[in-house]
DNA sequence: ATAACATTTTACCAAACAGTTGACTATTGG
DNA sequence: CCAATAGTCAACTGTTTGGTAAAATGTTAT
């Protein structure tokens, strides 16, 4: 759940298009021709990026009148930013105590490799066959 | 060049298969066939992937005798949340100043879209023509 | 009513993706 | 030396992506 989640946030920031509309999102809320007016692109194609941004949670569309206002929603981020602050501290702090680990056994060479300083179980991500995605 | 690494590392993220390598990998360096060996894939498969998140910069893989051992890098992952982390900062912090705006001018209807409390200039991202992806 | 406008939908295309299998390249243990 | 092991590469497959153009759907203004 989450962790297709993740893959649908993920997907849609992986793209410069969509950062870009984000961005402009954070100037206000647009129509979809506002928005689509600074890029190269034609409005069916904005259209489906926003589909993909709204599908990932990032903005919300609303119909007044003829037109589609669409808004940015920060809350989505906080999933996405929330992974990686975690693992950047995770990953750093499992280098640390490897160093650590390093230097505290420097000259008996001990085993390198396969190191598990702490017990596999905390590993937060699971493993989804690809038709998931 | 920070656009397109961004591109290059949110994609690399968003798949769940590439998440649970990375997780496998903070328990320690592995080979590629210890890592691949919890998935339901081919070694082939888990070498792309490898690569996909190699080219990311995410992970560094380094011969040694007849296997390639990877690590991961976390300091790949610092463009990726900085952007978020400014990003989520950033909308809040807009959607804040506008609610702000909204309720100082409630009751008479202040123009409500095409809203830019702040300089447009402020916003941080490009746009990229498909063919830089 | 009807014309114009705003957006989505559909049908299509080329390129990229995620996977497979099988051949190929190193490296090592016996 | 040779067989086994570790990994990558190449070719192929089916699906998804990001784009287009044109038709369809709503909504508003006249």
């Amino acid at each position: 759940m989450v962790e297709q989640n993740l893959n649908l946030v993920f997907h849609a920031l992986a793209d410069s298009t969509r950062r870009a509309i984000l961005d402009r999102l954070t100037e206000g809320e647009s129509t979809v021709s506002d928005l689509s007016r600074p890029f190269p692109y034609s409005l069916a194609a904005i259209s489906k990026h926003l589909g993909v941004l709204e599908r990932a949670g990032l903005i919300t569309r609303e119909s007044r009148g003829r037109n589609r206002i669409c808004r940015i929603n920060p809350a989505a981020l906080n999933d996405a930013r929330a992974w990686l602050e975690f693992h950047e501290i995770f990953w750093t702090k499992r280098l640390e105590s490897l160093e650590a680990l390093v230097r505290s056994t420097k000259g008996n060479q001990a085993e390198l490799h396969s190191t598990s300083p702490n017990h596999p179980s905390e590993s937060p991500t699971k493993i989804v066959r690809r038709s998931a995605k």
